[in-house]
DNA sequence: CAACATTAATTTGGACGCCAAATTTAATTT
DNA sequence: AAATTAAATTTGGCGTCCAAATTAATGTTG
């Protein structure tokens, strides 16, 4: 049970709804936000009233013509989000990189910005500094002036924990416990969110449809590190502390092969970039593992030679594909999801490894836990992490606004 | 977003709040229920007014005599749900055997009854139809006659396909894809529900309050077979078909020894009560599986042996412990959770394998992950499953009392 | 033992939310 | 220009909640 219900929550949650609407369906007719929400004309209008003085949405003008064919009645004014309403950041933590991007309301990208730095060789506290001065250099550069800064949200790869805000263990650091979100908070006075890379991912796939409202999917993510996020009902699962779906460092096999991140035999170990390569290589599986990312170009000549017959190769992403079917069959036993999408720049390589995903799925998982399950995979290659983050800040910026109610009140 | 929110949302929410408000602290006066739920005098008396009247609660004046002791004022009123006002059956299938227990609205069991069925042995039309016969037969020996059956709850063991109402796989049958609830829901004409045994033992952890209302548990049971319940923000997580927390089932080491499922290495195979048996034994791991349960005297002895110093004995426990704790150490990678209990008879031999337990967790559970994690156990040995499942069945009836709302219009 | 004090529960009056139905608005069609 | 059509708003009513006033039931006290 949630707790009390009274009016309040009744007009917060419908607010909620319209927003959502919007966000999902793009700019609309008070209509059709009655038709999708369920919502009478009625409350449409007071909802929508109280949307537009506040500054949330905009009458979109601009979209009234395509309306115009053969349409009698009174035509239909869109309204949409009004992207000046706010603006967020949403930065990206990988080795060596602070990834950043500027987002207004409506979700569209501003700007972009990459710096160098020097992740691994800093403090912790110094990585905390630095990011602030990063992201200070960022607001700058931006002229965020009229436009307020209303979210600043973090993605991190490795075990984040977003009850503190701080990264617990990433392959970008050699220290942990580094701090994130109390700096950036202290320094500029609005919301801050960590969370892991791969439940970001999963945040875009939810915000692009992607990803069904109802049932559980696991969202894999395989490439240089190996993620997943979970999608219970429409919502991302982030665990206790923020660090659910650590899909990479589940134990694959005890006091296996050496991973980056100390421990021995975890997935990551058989089928990341680097583990695939070390198998390859037929290094020993004790080798240890480089601290930067393994090149595309030598991950796709590593492809390609397996494509042709390399037997090492071969084996190398039957090894790889083994490893990661074995850990999906152990997730499916505990969460009995009903789609599994697949994702990332280890994709690329699914001819080979998709086979021993198959069979090892099919001989450690009872027949009826599988009969229904779909696995798919996602054919968009690109760096979903930052768009995920976006999409994520939006949810909480439209959970702010729809709270708004006191603010209301006090104008 | 949940959907749109109106003032019948409210109501339904309110009084669902005031129903397991009593449920939950027990017989409770208005101004209690008031303070507890954080609604108003005004709210409480019109909301309890109505459940009154709708014969869902009663006032207990024998309850007012406690509260005597120098305490001026009007004296309180205590409500408490009304025992009378439906009735529910709670069934558990194990093999060879049906478990019945009679439940009132108060959740205290009126009647129970043990049916031996040679479960193995019927077809699954069979079954469907045995079952329906033998809780016919118990309906008829407890003279449900002016009190209303309201709900049917059944738990089994395997996998569940709560969604189709039929039994997947189980040890209890030979054959697969069971039918349960559609029989029982044509002859008594009330709500059905099959569940997972493991996820019925959370829901009675639930109901007892050994489960925290936020953040993730897991709810391990160990005996004859090994299975979990997972309780995520105070509800139990059953997956897409209502299988989840197939633990046992989890594959611990590939084309491992034989389980009773059918399937190599899984987790039961090393860790069940049989496993334990068969490889202190020494037989060899593709030992056909007995399809009754082991005798806790043999257990029990075997536990003792172990404890003497049997090697053998020992190193069977240990085997036990190291597959648990891996497969732990393998959930917690993926689902963070902040708390994890240990229930059923195995636990009686835990000072033989929580070593190995807490080992394989510390040896694979990235650090972050596990420092804020209790284990523990759950010192109740007795059968939770029944129960469990009364509770969830009155939860169900609860949350049909509460949408009475058209009965209340049609009355 | 009657007036007072105290606490529980109910009643009253008002606010806020939603909706149905009537009305207004802004276009196309005739 | 009048009729038609469909979107959006306004009006009036209902249901819920709450705060404050009132009533109810008991213990305390002079």
């Amino acid at each position: 049970m949630r707790g009390k219900a009274d009016s309040d929550l009744v007009r917060r949650q419908n607010r909620m709804l319209v927003l959502e609407t919007l966000r999902f369906h793009g700019p609309s007719a008070r209509v059709d936000i009655g038709r999708l929400t369920g919502l009478s004309p009625a409350t449409i209008t007071t909802i929508t009233l109280q949307l537009l003085q506040e500054g949330a949405i905009v009458e979109r003008a601009d979209l009234a013509a395509t309306a115009g064919e053969g349409r009698r009645g009174r035509p239909v004014v869109s309204l949409g989000l009004n992207a000046e309403a706010a603006f967020l950041i949403a930065i990206k933590i990988s080795i060596g990189t602070l990834e950043y991007a500027l987002a207004d309301y409506a979700g569209q990208i501003r700007a972009r910005a990459n710096v160098t730095v020097p992740t691994r060789r800093l403090s912790a506290q110094d990585f905390s500094k630095r990011l602030v001065f990063e992201t200070q250099k960022f607001v700058r550069d931006n002229v965020i002036t009229r436009n307020q800064l209303a979210q600043i949200n973090v993605a991190a790869q490795g075990v984040t924990d977003n009850v503190n805000g701080a990264v617990g263990w990433s392959p970008a650091f050699r220290v942990s416990g580094v701090a994130i979100t109390g700096p950036l908070a202290d320094a500029f006075g609005v919301p801050c969110t960590l969370a892991n890379d791969a439940n970001m991912i999963a945040e875009g796939l939810i915000a692009r449809k992607a990803v069904a409202t109802h049932g559980t999917t696991a969202c894999v993510f395989m490439g240089y590190g190996i993620g997943m996020g979970l999608v219970i009902d429409g919502a991302v699962y982030h665990g206790t502390s923020g660090s659910s779906g650590e899909f990479g460092h589940m134990n694959h096999i005890p006091s296996g092969a050496l991973c980056r991140c100390g421990r021995r035999g975890c997935l990551e170990a058989y089928a990341s970039d680097y583990g695939i390569l070390r198998s390859a290589e037929n290094l020993p599986d004790d080798t240890p593992c480089p601290t930067h990312a393994v090149e595309p170009e030598v991950m796709i000549a590593l492809e390609n030679a397996a494509r042709r017959g390399d037997q090492n190769a071969v084996a190398a992403f039957k090894t790889a594909g083994a490893a990661i079917g074995l850990g999906l069959a152990r997730m499916i036993a505990l969460l009995n999801p009903d789609r599994i999408v697949l994702s990332g720049a280890g994709t690329r390589a699914l001819d080979l490894i998709e086979p021993a995903i198959r069979e090892a799925i099919e001989l450690s998982v009872a027949e009826p836990l599988r009969q229904n399950l779909v696995i798919e995979t996602l054919p968009i290659d690109r760096d979903m992490i930052i768009d995920g983050t976006i999409d994520a800040a939006l949810r909480q910026m439209d959970a702010g606004l729809y709270a708004t109610t006191q603010a209301m009140a006090a104008e």
